[in-house]
DNA sequence: GGACTAATTCGATAGTTATCGAATTATAAG
DNA sequence: CTTATAATTCGATAACTATCGAATTAGTCC
């Protein structure tokens, strides 16, 4: 990955309490994708209800929290869909991967 | 590695130019490294004239490069000591690890 | 349609950052 | 001591960021 787009998604990082939201959603995912394993239905479909919570867990208004999913989404780690009043929130396990082997 | 400290590291490097700048150190590094190891004598010792190769990589003032080479030892992610005129600069492994591993 | 909940957008503000050139400090060499 | 080179610090500026509350839009359910 060329170093524009790298620190693109270092910035969308770089952001304590982003960096904690990035890791809620990507924990929640490997928890998901485990189960799903287990049950036999591949990979993880993304977490639902995503803002609500990320509401519940930041202690940040909804607006701020609002702006931070932005932010990882311009960045390209994750991918936000909307179904009905809430989100269908995934991880772009190719970006994680990029920053991973980052050098080396 | 807790949040605080990895967001630090991300900030660091979610600059292009500085990012640019930590590869550069990054790969003579590397490069000294593997000649060293050729030699028997064990591990790379930092390289040299760090600033000056700085400068003459990046199309930036020196007293921005100065920054950025600040910035980059706040984080942790090298190290530089003076000699004479010049830098002794060291990439800190445990950092980039820190990178590399951070989720998985 | 009306009431309710979820999420976004807007406008403001305070704080941070990248960048430069100029002035300064530190070291080396004559 | 003087000159030259290397790196830092200073002061300024323009751009960006995190954060909030209020207003708005989108969707659900009665």
């Amino acid at each position: 990955m060329e170093s524009k787009h790298l620190a693109k998604v270092f910035k969308a990082l770089s952001n304590e309490r982003r960096l904690e939201l990035f890791r809620l959603i990507y924990d929640q995912c490997k928890a998901e994708e485990s189960r799903a394993t287990q049950d036999g239905k591949g990979c993880c479909e993304g977490i639902e209800k995503a803002f609500t919570m990320a509401c519940g867990c930041l202690n940040l208004s909804r607006s701020t929290i609002s702006h931070h999913f932005k932010e990882l989404q311009n960045a390209g780690l994750i991918t936000c869909t909307r179904q009905g009043q809430t989100y269908l929130c995934q991880v772009n396990e190719d970006y994680v991967d990029a920053v991973r082997s980052f050098l080396g």
